[in-house]
DNA sequence: AAGCCGCCCAACCGCTCTTCG
DNA sequence: ACGAAGAGCGGTTGGGCGGCT
């Protein structure tokens, strides 16, 4: 059984803020602040919302100070940087980044900046003879990985079942992929480990390449 | 002019983490 | 120690809009 849901959904308002919801909630919380009880708030305003709608809204959009339009040179460096340290830590990145929310940052780099990269990536690695270019396979051949992944993925799935347990701790993953290999038969799970190997490595070149490609670009600025 | 397509971004969803009784 | 409720977060979706054919 799941959790029960943070509101009544048939009876909340969906989609796009009206100039008037907005102006009620705005207005609440420069007055009263948001009383720690996101999920209260709404009720108390009149707005048939949800509360983590109202959270949501006011982070993103009417709350003071936040900045609007186009990122700079310094703030595609800083989020390039985090995100290579960090990965996608949306709320750490922007915390570095005044003005800026967690959903600004995570947009800007889905829409824009990882293109950005990976066009230069792409760019650089056609001058090198590489046409492969991404991180695996190419258009005209699905990678095989995926099934192979599959199999790995639910093999994995079935111990953490078996062991009670939601994940799989790293060093539990050796002893699975031992046990596996002693069952294949027909040599299929070694060639499959020897694809997630391929693949690893290329994933980490990949990694390698994104941030030269970033160290260039900030050195150039 | 109209239809199509891709981009952008606001908002939602579902999950994990934290707090509190 | 445990479970429920709220807060926070990251992934995903869908509608609006502009450019292209």
């Amino acid at each position: 059984m799941g959790r029960a849901p943070c509101c009544d959904k048939a009876n909340v308002k969906k989609g796009p803020w009206s100039p008037d919801e907005d102006a009620k909630l705005k207005s609440y919380i420069e007055h009263h602040g948001t009383g720690g009880n996101w999920i209260a708030l709404p009720h108390k305003i009149g707005l048939k919302r949800c509360g983590k709608s109202c959270r949501l809204r006011w982070l993103n959009y009417l709350r003071p100070n936040l900045k609007r339009g186009g990122f700079s040179e310094e703030e595609d460096d800083i989020i390039c940087r985090l995100f290579v340290s960090l990965g996608s830590r949306w709320s750490v990145i922007a915390s570095q980044l005044p003005g800026r929310t967690d959903n600004d940052v995570k947009n800007y780099w889905n829409t824009r900046l990882k293109k950005k990269l990976l066009g230069k990536h792409a760019k650089g690695a056609e001058a090198k003879g590489d046409d492969n270019g991404g991180i695996t396979g190419s258009p005209q051949q699905p990678a095989p990985i995926d099934h192979v992944r599959h199999e790995l993925d639910g093999r994995f799935y079935i111990d953490a079942a078996n062991h009670g347990s939601s994940s799989v701790m790293p060093s539990t993953v050796p002893c699975l992929v031992s046990s596996w290999l002693q069952e294949d038969s027909g040599g299929q799970a070694l060639q499959c480990l020897n694809d997630l190997t391929t693949e690893l490595d290329e994933i980490l070149r990949f990694n390698s390449l994104m941030y030269s490609s970033m160290s260039d670009a900030t050195a150039s600025i």
